[in-house]
DNA sequence: GTGAAAGCGCTAACAA
DNA sequence: TTGTTAGCGCTTTCAC
């Protein structure tokens, strides 16, 4: 059933039914039943794509996300931050179009869906300390927003991201006030804009208690399985060997977990371990003490307000550039946590 | 740039450009270049909703995943297995479209996906033993691609499915073959055809032994991180504990690990634990016996397939329903395995 | 409060 | 080999 014929069916014209159907005010109220009505009787469906051409928007939000081509697993973490998205598209009638590219071809990309007007928007992922896409997308004029942020890019740009800096800190303060003194670091590639900001918390952590950040305790790399495995191996072969672990992702951490199993450790006795991401963390010295995590619930709420920056900046076309850093949350013993408070920049 | 200006440019109808563009064969070679130089030059890119209108094809393929209102954690299978497709539709020029929907609204969303006309093709995941989608996808007959089977249904329907079976039969008898004859099995919800397949593939090994399985050994529910926990902590506190564990998804599996380390006892030495669909099993007693494991990128392969077969299926209408069926692979002690053989069915 | 008509940007008969 | 023309199913001006 299409527009026409459901207009014919009702002696009406297109043009009528298409107001009472889109809520247009001159249409008068028994009218509107009547078509209210036939278009559920007759299981009416707009046809999108007619829509879209007629209207100019598509309707639909655009989300890229980059993985690499040795097939490594992809980060887990963006299924949950899409199930958030999506929970807003669902209610604002978007749709979500997913593009999986290989690390390499982002911005080619972003071009594509943009100039061809396949997406009213889009959400930038993952962006790293110099995040060519963003002056790309200024350019092109498509509202976006960066999930995260990316330190040497001066122009203006919205976005929406974790205090890093002050997770890493925390958890770093929280692991030396165990006791802690020789705390190995598992990060992401230090181009990752996250990557950086979190080894900044935690050394700034380690300065602020005159200790110096040893390098043979810091990783950096593409967050593999076996690269948590062999970064565990190596720093528990050095003569002063680290007694407790932050990891900056779950995938990692699995192979960081495997490789202390395999040395006959175990977690929460011999080594302490923090993951970021995670839905919990190994902490058990510190008694009652809080546990640091990012709850995955936050990174689904994270998701969802993301969503909502974005239609509302595409509504809202002059509202200028908005910024959000989420604080995350410290979680005890338990694998839920409330959705993180809403910090205003500044 | 659209096909108008670009045509009134090159003093070229529509037509003919439109036609040197798409590869017509009955365009002559040099207004073909000169077509496609201009395109090039001008950054010409045919807007999607135009041509999806005027083709009745969307050239978009929707999965949809099904969450739950408990906000618990995304299956991280879904991202490798979209992954996978996503590679397929990027090749041929596909885009696809994402669904995140509750549980209970699956049924309502396929409907609406189809009814709209929005996608070509749908690819069904996650099937029950009895999957009402399946039928309503014949009757609206729209392409769809079944990754798993539904027990319970008689129509024809074309699927991809990983013999679990058979995976989870193999894997208890290797755990048999190492002296376990506790096996704690933790399974997804039973009204889930992979679960269902999954315990008759454990029961069928004991059977062959001569055992009986023992239903304080078999847990089924929603895969999540505190259900394995509270599965391993239950099963340990019984006067006859299981000495080994065969986990169905790498989610309970994080939380059975962490019960197994609460309880001080060491995976590999004082536990075994197979995990289906993780990256890697917990698995020291076997000595160089194989490690049962499907690997990730096993999902991923299957989601490329899955899209090849839907593809094939939406440009080849009247051949009839196919059926893949992929034994998982062994793997020792490795992180990476190959993609599994293809067993045709029968 | 309702309708006629044009148009969104493309494809695909049919004609030349 | 190229062009003319009529849609695809909606929205939106403009007129009544």
């Amino acid at each position: 059933m299409n527009l026409r014929r459901l207009s014919e069916t009702l002696g009406l014209s297109q043009t009528t039914v298409s107001r009472a159907l889109n809520g247009y005010p001159e249409v008068s109220e028994v009218t509107r039943r009547r078509v209210l009505d036939a278009a559920r009787r007759y299981n009416y469906r707009p046809n999108p794509n007619a829509t879209r051409l007629a209207t100019g928007r598509s309707m639909t939000i655009g989300h890229v996300i980059p993985v690499g081509t040795q097939r490594e697993m992809v980060n887990p973490i963006f299924a949950d931050f899409m199930a958030g998205a999506s929970e807003t598209y669902a209610s604002r009638n978007y749709d979500m179009l997913l593009s999986i590219v290989n690390d390499d071809e982002q911005e080619d990309a972003y071009l594509a869906l943009a100039e061809k007007g396949a997406v009213d928007g889009l959400i930038v992922q993952g962006p790293r300390i110099s995040e060519p896409r963003i002056e790309i997308l200024n350019e092109v004029g498509l509202p976006f927003l960066v999930h995260g942020r990316s330190s040497n890019v001066g122009s203006n740009y919205s976005w929406l991201d974790v205090n890093n800096t002050n997770a890493f800190r925390t958890a770093t303060n929280l692991l030396l006030d165990c006791g802690h003194r020789r705390i190995g670091l598992i990060n992401g590639m230090e181009d990752m804009d996250f990557a950086k900001r979190r080894r900044i918390g935690y050394e700034d952590s380690l300065k602020s208690r005159d200790m110096l950040p040893d390098s043979r305790l810091m990783r950096s790399a593409k967050m593999t399985e076996p690269y948590g495995y062999q970064s565990v191996l190596e720093m528990m072969q050095t003569d002063d060997t680290p007694t407790a672990f932050l990891v900056s992702s779950i995938i990692p951490a699995m192979g960081a977990r495997r490789a202390i199993q395999e040395l006959g450790l175990t977690l929460g006795e011999d080594i302490d371990m923090v993951i970021h991401d995670d839905e919990l963390s190994y902490f058990k010295n510190s008694g009652e003490q809080p546990m640091f995590t990012a709850t995955r619930s936050s990174v689904r709420e994270a998701g969802k307000r993301c969503a909502e920056l974005l239609l509302d900046l595409i509504s809202n076309p002059d509202k200028g550039p908005v910024h959000e850093l989420w604080e995350v949350d410290l979680v005890i013993g338990s694998s839920t946590g409330s959705p993180p408070a809403i910090i205003p920049e500044g």
